[in-house]
DNA sequence: GTTTATTTCACCCGCTTGGGGTATGTGGGA
DNA sequence: TCCCACATACCCCAAGCGGGTGAAATAAAC
């Protein structure tokens, strides 16, 4: 538990009057936090925070206008130490992906009810990232299937590339063209043409613009 | 909550022997929960489940022998739906990646102590991902550094490329050389050309493996 | 109604590239 | 010790490709 003599700043942006109340009440009844705004839209985003200078901002996603995406991926740009907890119905995936990569910390769904609210800013606030564990669910099964292509699957076939057509294979990547490539390596023409011909009969492939779009898609670079 | 007549059949991985009794002993002062197998390593991993038949497996990372990453990954391959928790002190963010992608449900600290434990399997249970909210925080941000690549950032220019033009360019970036591109289109070899050279000056690029690194790289395709 | 963008097609020129072969030196594994 | 994989380098040849130019039809825009 931090400190008490120092309240936690907390914004809230929530379209509905009733929720938007409820939230501030919740949060006045604990004297650890401090209700610096409550807004019920997007406009004048950047000046209302500057001005409110909040540890968190409470962010619906269904917002009039601006929605709380935007919002967040705004705010994360203007402030990026700032701990924006996304407080929403929604459950979709789209919605969750776009949310954590507008640059929120937390994702937390209405339908778990107000008792974990300021649990959940204290949580932001310390550096955690709050989020029901259904969304979290969800967070993971995006990560499994985003991330593989990233991190090497276990038995992932590397093509036995050596060493230095790996490297040639990256600048191919890059765009340059053999004799460019060359000088980046200090080996001479000839000799690039020597390891590319040796890629393509390891990549199965016939032509520099299919080695390179496999090479970029299997992330072999 | 679930029906109580039905325990979740639990199986416990933990080679402290202190811990692995701990465990055993809050789960079974719940009727809720049954625990069907308490091992202090991962020999004879598949046999051990396909006998103990658990819903839900509390998973160490540190074991002799097989560590507990690798017997998570064995297990979702075995058995995709058994629903894993990794229960461990390293809060490193490789170890945190490895057992997601590996197949974990969950992720939790051993600092945060036993208290939510069973709340934890019962989430995972119930098809929730129980974890930490500090690692919740390290997988959100994994999550920004990852996923960039796949997501247009919000103004992504197109380099105002023709309808015909993205086709082209796609079917370039699938490999194909002009020839093939022309019968895939039904249009001639002179005219692939043509509109391959008005590509090459929208994207500033002057051969096929460029054109292709841009393309996929900021997924105009 | 003229202009502009798009799509279609053709030809020329010359460099680059893909496929083949050959050769030398080096370092590590059987 | 011998052999293999790797890196280096060069040659020939034919095809593909990049760049330039020109042209015609259509559709949309002004």
């Amino acid at each position: 538990m931090p400190t008490s003599s120092i309240p936690i700043r907390v914004a809230i942006f929530e379209d509905n009057k009733l929720i938007r109340d409820a939230y501030e009440a919740i949060l006045q009844s604990e004297p650890r936090f401090l209700c610096v705004g409550v807004y019920p839209d997007c406009q004048h985003l950047l000046e209302r925070i500057d001005r409110a200078r909040p540890d968190v901002v409470l962010m619906d996603i269904e917002l009039p206008g601006m929605d709380g995406i935007e919002a967040t991926r705004l705010l994360s740009i203007h402030q990026p130490e700032l701990r924006i907890l996304i407080q929403t119905v929604f459950e979709e995936d789209d919605k969750i992906f776009a949310a954590i990569c507008a640059g929120a910390c937390g994702y937390l769904l209405k339908s778990n009810g107000m008792s974990r609210l300021l649990e959940a800013v204290l949580d932001a606030y310390q550096g955690g990232s709050p989020m029901s564990t259904t969304v979290a669910s969800r967070v993971l099964k995006l990560f499994q299937q985003v991330v593989p292509r990233y991190m090497a699957s276990p038995a992932q076939d590397d093509y036995d590339l050596s060493t230095r057509e790996r490297e040639i294979l990256l600048h191919m990547t890059e765009g340059k063209d053999l004799r460019a490539i060359g000088e980046a390596c200090f080996i001479s023409y000839e000799t690039v043409r020597t390891h590319v011909k040796k890629i393509y009969r390891k990549l199965h492939v016939a032509s520099a613009s299919e080695a390179v779009a496999k090479a970029i898609k299997q992330k072999l670079v």
